[in-house]
DNA sequence: TTTTGAGTTGATATAATATAACATTCTCTC
DNA sequence: GAGAGAATGTTATATTATATCAACTCAAAA
């Protein structure tokens, strides 16, 4: 994916539709595409154009998405998209660990410790990442406490249950939100304008 | 017990089969539908007929509920029960502690910490209760380790965030299940009862 | 006792989330 | 280019959850 051929996309070229028509990201994000796209072929699976591009959407959001929210902004370069092609796409970006799906949210983030850090040795561990969603803003931080990891472990073992997947979801309210009510806490009105993000 | 107030509205008089048919419950059950009365009675709200009997179907189950299969089991003595009526109720014993929502399954459990101890003291701390899910029989034992919350807790408050509210779900394979699988992959045959959900 | 009002439940409709099933297209290998 | 398997398109439907308003219950005030 070199940076700078941008696609001939839009427009009724010469040959049948692109069928795709892939958006085209910021910089840090083709990065993090061109990441992810590693990551899978060294997993001898495939980052299709659409995943790419679905990939692409949930990594420029600064919110989880959920299904349908991701569907409707697939829409824009894939008209005719359909749930089924969502899930399914979310469904092999789950199981490649390239994103998380926050249960209480019933919406989907990019995994930031995949993508950000390059570690290639994803050798297969347990997963249990920890999410910290603010209730507010709906901004969600991603963890990787071994503390937290470690106790879950130990309980696990002591109750002779065999782990294999973890779900550890922290609602509340971020630094940002929890600063800016903490003066007023009672004052709806009060704007809270040092943590905007995007409200829900 | 000191006053009969709560308890009245749905003690009804033993002459009659009201409108509502209780099913009644076995002997623990009713002591453990006591004590939820009581719970509720020292928080000021009210465990109704309908509350009680779908709190009692839940009890009686020993795998966790959706809100569709408690209507069907709510139905054999509520006919007319609709999905509102379900999902209103869970809504209340969500909110009064007596039971727990277990996110990945969408569906729901006793909470056994209130019930199962009869600690009076509601103090009201953080909700941090963990929970083993079994994927092979479904069955759900909840936790509450003070290493687990003590970790979490110390995350939360390293990221600045203030932590409300949180949900562990530790997927994998109960101490039967595991069990049983150590030295033949396939035998199922175990105390456990069969899975009666597809796992996703 | 009657009124009243908050809380609860009933009833109908619909929204939001997710999957089943099968057809078609794509991609890689030969 | 043909065949096989993966990926995507397409239609329909299942599952989970909520909005809305009407009716009823209970307990306390008038």
């Amino acid at each position: 994916m070199g940076s700078g051929s941008n696609m001939s996309y839009h427009m009724s070229s010469m040959t049948k539709t692109p069928a795709l028509a892939p958006d085209r990201f910021s910089d840090r994000m083709e990065t993090l595409l061109n990441r992810a796209d590693r990551l899978c072929a060294a997993k001898g699976v495939r980052l299709t154009a659409l995943r790419r591009q679905i990939l692409g959407l949930m990594l420029a959001s600064d919110q989880p998405l959920g299904a349908y929210e991701l569907l409707e902004r697939l829409q824009t370069s894939h008209p005719g998209a359909a749930p089924p092609t969502v899930y399914r796409t979310l469904d092999f970006l789950l199981e490649t660990g390239l994103i998380h799906k926050i249960e209480r949210l019933s919406s989907f983030v990019p995994c930031t410790h995949t993508l950000d850090h390059d570690h290639s040795h994803e050798g297969e561990g347990i997963h249990a990442t920890q999410f910290l969603i603010c209730s507010q803003c709906s901004h969600v931080t991603e963890l990787e406490e071994p503390a937290i990891l470690s106790a879950i472990l130990e309980a696990s073992r002591n109750a002779g249950f065999r782990l294999r997947q973890s779900t550890i979801e922290i609602e509340g309210l971020c630094a940002a939100c929890a600063g800016s009510q903490a003066g007023a806490d009672k004052d709806h009105g009060h704007s809270h304008q040092e943590s905007r993000r995007t409200p829900r």
